[in-house]
DNA sequence: ATCAGTGCAAATGGTTTGCAGCATC
DNA sequence: GATGCTGCAAACCATTTGCACTGAT
């Protein structure tokens, strides 16, 4: 269950940064820790707990664990797109929100500015403040709306 | 997995006329069947397989089974509220869309043409048509968004 | 009498939890 | 040496599937 700001993104230039502030909390800097971070800094995109389990040859539960402990500090955070299971990327300062395709899959990024005049729309009009940064928004591409 | 329109949306006026347009099709009418549309022409909105299941005492597999085989035909469609399981409504001609807030879980529905202004917005400047039939809208609503 | 549809039980996929041992502080 | 973190196993929730039996046609 995922609420809203789970903290404030904590965004950290490097592995060794985001190791260091997390030492200073008190917390170790496990094998398996490490692991992960270095693969979310490493990655292209947003990946999946059984993506890094298997590249990383950590067990499931422990990447699960360490996922969890990171979104709480705020180093990280996780999406869904449609069905999908939950997609983890580093969090960062203005976190990107996504639009995907349910019929190809296609997934496009962007900056939360670009849906601000979307996102004020909504509000206006239904007194909600939309955020796709957690839930993308879910349609057709281009594409696909032939 | 569900893609766009499973079936165009099949409205029936009773659960008989339902009834009948499927046992012309072919099908049976058990009572598990007819238990579960008459529930759902009851409903006040959305409701979940379990639901569905507890109160009509009917294996949880036989509700899906139906269900599935009513979304199938047109005439059931399901939704997604966030994190929610999946919600069972009766398809209607304009099948409605949801706006769901994240933090006290309110949820609104709105015909699609009060939202065909910011679908068509997200088109133009994104090349995707959003359907929030499916996937509903969520952020804060008003009371929350502080 | 046929065979679509049922309940029950077991399997699935994604995620969480309990626990005993290991490794980091 | 204390204890945070690990892997393993088992549990969890939503959903699906296999199967032998039952009941609508």
């Amino acid at each position: 269950m995922t609420q809203p700001p789970d903290s404030p993104p904590q965004v950290f230039a490097s592995v060794g940064d985001a190791i260091d502030a997390l030492r200073d909390s008190g917390l170790r800097l496990s094998t398996a820790r490490r692991l992960v971070l270095d693969a979310l800094f490493d990655a292209e995109g947003p990946v999946t707990a059984a993506h890094l389990s298997r590249t990383l040859s950590l067990d499931e539960s422990s990447v699960y664990r360490n996922l969890e402990l990171l979104e709480d500090r705020g180093v990280v955070r996780h999406l869904h797109l449609g069905h999908s299971p939950g997609l983890y990327v580093l969090a960062s300062e203005n976190d990107v929100e996504y639009l995907y395709c349910e019929r190809c899959a296609k997934v496009t990024a962007v900056t939360p500015d670009r849906l601000d005049p979307v996102r004020e729309q909504v509000r206006r009009e239904f007194g909600y403040t939309p955020r796709f940064t957690h839930f993308a928004i879910v349609g057709l591409c281009r594409d696909c709306s032939g």
